[in-house]
Order: C-alpha cells, then structure tokens, then sequence
DNA sequence: CTGAAAGCGCTTACAG
DNA sequence: CTGAAAGCGCTTACAG
C-alpha cells in the first residue's frame, strides 16, 4: 500500500542505500545508477516518509504553531475566532512551504504541558508560540527545540521573539484620544499579566496619560476576554462603573466588534457618545459603522519573519536579530470626535 | 535527548514490550507491574512517539486541512485570507483533538498531485479537503485514505462531503433582489467550475430569475478571484460592462468588501445607487457600513461535522450521513434598497 | 561507486 | 503475566 525504498530499490535493481543516497544527494553515485533510481522513483511515485525519515536523522520537517484558548470548553477565543490568527499562519505557511516544513497546528488550552508532550510526540523540529504567559515559557524552557515567541515579553533570551512595541502602540491609541480632547478614557482589555501584550499597551495607556498630568482611574480599566463576547460584556461594565468617559482604547479588533454591537443596543452613538481608538486593523476597519480609527499592525509580516526566525534556528544558522519589533500606526477614521474643551 | 519506551522500561526494570502493553492498554499486566511503568512514565514525562508508532500500527493520529490557494506566488486568496478558513480549522480542531487526533495544515497550489506527496510524506490518516475541484478530486481517488469534501460537488461516492445548499443559498439571494424590485441583478463570483460552489449559486442564481421570467445577460456575470482585490476589479469591470444594474449578488463576503471599497472610491452609494446581497456572513456583516444583507452560514459548523465525519471514517464506524447538507439563511440588513417600478 | 547491517522508537505475534 | 525478536521505512557509518 505505502510505496516505500524498498519498492523502488526493488524497481530499479539497486539496494535501499542507494535509493537513499540519490533521494538525499548524499554520496557520489554513477550516473546510470541514479537514473534507474530517479525513474523508478517517477514512475512509482515514491515520496520518502518523513516520520521513518525523522526517527532515524532526528529532524522531522514538521514546527508546530501554537495558538492560545481562553475558553477551553468552547475552544473559542484567541484561537482562530480571531482573523489575526489566519493572517499570522498564512504568514508561516508562505514560508515554511518553501523549506519543505509542514505546519501542526494546535490550540492550547490550560494545560501547558500540553506542548511538551506534543513535542514528544510528534518530534517537532521547532515551535512557534503565540501569546505565551509565564507558565507556559517555563515549560517551554524545558524543551530543547528552537522556539519563537510571537507577542510575548518574556525576559528569556534563549527564545527568539516578534512583536510590535505595544507600549507605544498603546500610547498612539491613548495619545491620540487625548489629542482629540478626551480625558476620560477607558481602556478595554485582555488580561493584564506580566510578559503579555496587554500589559503593554497598559503601559502605553498610562504613559500617554501620564504626559497629561493624569493618572489612571482603575474604574476606567476594564480586563475580559479577547473575543467580540468580550467586547460585549465588557463594555457593559465599564460604562456601568464609569459612564462618564467619553473616549475608549479598545485593545482588539475583535472585542471592539462586540462593543460597537452593544452600543448599537443601548443607543450610544459612536463616536458622538463614545470615541473609540481600536487596535490591530484585522478587520476591514475602514467599512465598519464607524469606520474605525486604529492602531494598525502587519500580522502576516509577523508569521512571516517568526518562520523565518524559526527556519533558521532548526538550521542553526545566526539570526540577524533574536528580538523582531514590528511597526505600528494610527490610522485615523471616524470612530473619534474632538472633543472641545 | 528523547524519553524513549526504552528508558521507561529500564527505570521501571521491564521490558520495552511490556511497557508497550500498559501503555496501549493492550494486554493484561499485573498491577504491580502496570504501577511501576505508569510511575516511571509519570516521572520521566513519558509521551510516545506518534511518528514510530505510525510507522508499525499504520495509523498516524495525523490528519490534513487542505485549503486551496488561488494566487500561488502571493500564497493569498482562499488561503486563510478569508476568516472563513479560519473558521472551518477551528471547527476541525475542535473535534480532533478530543480524539487525540492533530491537525497538519496545508495550502495548495496549482499542483494537486502534492496532496498524494503529502500524504505519503506524513502518512495522514485522513484529509479533509476544501473547496476540491476536478483535477485535485482524480488525485485525492488515488489515494487510500479516508476523504472528507468540503464545499464541493464532485459526484464521487467514495468520499463523504459537507457543504450548504449553495444553490438554495444563491437563489435567496437573487429572490431577494428580485423581490426588492430589482430585475437587473449583477453576479460576481469566484471561478465557476463544474464541481464548485460557485456554479451552484450562480445555478440559484439563474433559477430565481427564471422564475421571474428573466435570463442571464451574461454582461451581469463577472468571474474573479475571490479575495477583496477580485472584489475591487470585478465590480468596476462589471459596471463598466452593466451600468445599468441596481443590484448585486456578490458571492462571498471577502470580495464584497472590495466592492465597497471601489464603490466608496466612486462615490457609488450603497444601497441607493446599488443593492449589494452577499454571501457568508463571516464578517460581521451587522457592522459593516452599510450593514450588509447577507445569505449566512454556520462555517464552525462545517469544520465540526466534517472533522466528526472524518474521525468516524478512520475508525471504520458507520456514517449516518455521507452528504452533509447545512442550512443557510438570509439575513436582512441594509445593503438592499426597495425599488418602486 | 555500491551494499549489508545496525539502529531510530515503537508494536505485535509468538513463546514461555 | 512477561519478554525476545522481527519489522515498520528510513539513514548512515563501515566495508569493499
């Protein structure tokens, strides 16, 4: 059933080594030998297996992408329900087709060993992260394959990282928010945790903020799940706690959705009511209602260069950089009204 | 380097075969002995090697999402450009993984024989396929493996398929136009071959009019890609060759997104100076400016049962079902204006 | 230039 | 109940 070396060295009268060494290129063999072995190989349609092939040279050709849940039972959330996440793996994919690696890809749920034992498993040649939180860097430390962190902030050299300078992006969104005449704005966002990218645009909020003279009102920060649920339940809140904010840096795309759906619901006009800054770009801001003003990043850049990265590492060639920041810009659209003060 | 069945058997004092047998659940082993193995694999963080397995047991734990590409060299197109895509994976994954099943994605160009590379390559138990066309359809029959088709009409019964009624689906669209008032109705669509979606809809395209008495001017059909930038030039040829149409059907929500851009560009409003029905509604179509009358479908749904389908396939159970038809509906918002005639 | 043989991590008759 | 051995498809010293 399969068509395997033997089939071929069988077809073309030569032994299994040397099947293996012209399918490699890995000895010096005669001319008409290899041809025998090429057109046997035509012929039969022969495709070496990878998995027998990485059990023996300890190199599967396979990287695992990595995405991560919020909602383990619904499998929702970050993973895929976000079109960042389609964008970040055609990146991967355009590049890793051309190296002859294929893509595993696995959601992560709570249990980050999960990855280690897909390792395991599957023997992956590398690992490509996404969103990676301290427990799971621990485990990744455990694993002795090349890994690159996309849109995490974990001090940990021995992984290659790529992001956007989130802090700044987040201070583009809050800066131009104050610029417009807003004081009171509310920060919508994933969960707050140390090596996030949350924390960062936090940041980027606060300093922006801070330039002004203000501080943060912490009834103006709103932490809930990235997905347009999200979105929804938390807008609800924060405009509860703090209905008098006329201005919102939403920090994703897909949350700002659900927000606009429930302001759509309660009347607020936006941005006559509420002004709103959202980030990522990911979703053709430009045709929403309001077209949205955002803080734009190329997420399939991203893929891209963390391929790459990756790529490179498995073949332990030196990268150029370990720590890729990507730009970001404000798009400006018409979901902010000046505010006159 | 690896935690092999090998270090497991020493640190438990048995043989490799036994710890086999406690691990697969496979042969009576005493207690005694089965807690000595499981201890050590605790220990050791033991996970087996799906590839070694595979290559005895002839089952890989290993299925392929095949999603075709249309732009080969840009790797763009249906290719995850379309949150669609990203749907149906996360569908897919889903289910997968509750059967201790993995997911290898992978994009496909002009050259379908490379799923029967891949196939052999990976050794998959399984493929799910979208969006299959003739060719690639005589590629994936010489194949031995279970596969499931999604969004394809091929009459081959040997593989099981999901997919809505497009034609119904096509022929909502167009009836509501009609019934609008609208009798000039343009069509722009993706390639429309035999086995795919796209002649379906067109087929529910041309059946609504029928009704009505009308025919297809052929100068109010234009094929294109199916990504915004098919949107972008399909609509500007299509008027260009039919000014005079008041309505459109355009078939996916990607390329409806183009549309609106060019008709922004030339002040085309919408739906004043043209009523846009669209297709999937995996945009947000509720927020989009203007909210766009779409003809939906549940796409997590279709990664789900295919996913279900092909599992229940592997294992040799018996499938209610070999066609999965899904239902569509037609969601009314405000891209379709009435006209008095 | 070519091939026999060992071995990668695993499963599975077969024997005991 | 347990294990030695063959074999899955492949690569790679080693010998010739």
């Amino acid at each position: 059933m399969r068509v395997t070396i033997k089939d071929i060295a069988k077809k073309a009268g030569v032994s299994i080594a040397t099947v293996s060494y012209v399918i490699n290129n890995t000895k010096p063999i005669s001319p008409e030998t290899r041809a025998k072995v090429l057109q046997a190989v035509k012929e039969m349609n022969y495709q070496p297996n990878f998995n027998a092939r990485g059990l023996v040279n300890y190199r599967t050709n396979l990287i695992g992408v990595l995405i991560p849940y919020w909602d383990q039972d619904a499998k929702q959330g970050l993973m895929f329900d976000n079109p960042f996440y389609s964008e970040l793996v055609r990146g991967v994919e355009v590049v890793t087709s051309q190296h002859h690696y294929h893509i595993l890809l696995m959601g992560l749920g709570d249990r980050p060993q999960a990855v280690r034992d897909l390792v395991q498993q599957r023997d992956l040649d590398g690992l490509i992260v996404v969103g990676a939180y301290e427990e799971l860097v621990t485990c990744l430390a455990q694993i002795n394959i090349p890994v690159v962190l996309v849109d995490s902030y974990v001090e940990d050299s021995r992984f290659c990282t790529v992001r956007i300078d989130d802090e700044y992006g987040g201070y583009l969104a809050t800066q131009h928010l104050l610029a417009m005449g807003h004081e009171k704005i509310g920060f919508l966002t994933g969960e707050l945790f140390p090596q996030g990218v949350a924390e960062r645009r936090f940041q980027g909020y606060k300093k922006a903020l801070a330039e002004r003279g203000l501080t943060v009102n912490r009834k103006y920060v709103y932490e809930t799940k990235i997905s347009t649920q999200g979105g929804y339940e938390g807008i609800s809140r924060l405009l509860q706690q703090a209905p008098e904010i006329t201005g919102l840096f939403s920090m994703a795309d897909i949350m700002t959705i659900g927000v606009l759906k429930r302001l759509r619901e309660t009347k607020c006009q936006v941005p006559a009511d509420l002004s709103i800054v959202s980030f990522d770009g990911v979703l053709y801001p430009e045709f929403l209602k309001p077209a949205l003003t955002t803080v734009d990043q190329d997420i399939f850049a991203k893929g891209r260069i963390a391929a790459t990265l990756l790529i490179k590492l498995i073949f332990g060639e030196e990268v150029a950089a370990s720590q890729v920041v990507l730009p970001v810009t404000l798009v400006m659209r018409e979901s902010v009204k000046t505010l006159r003060s």
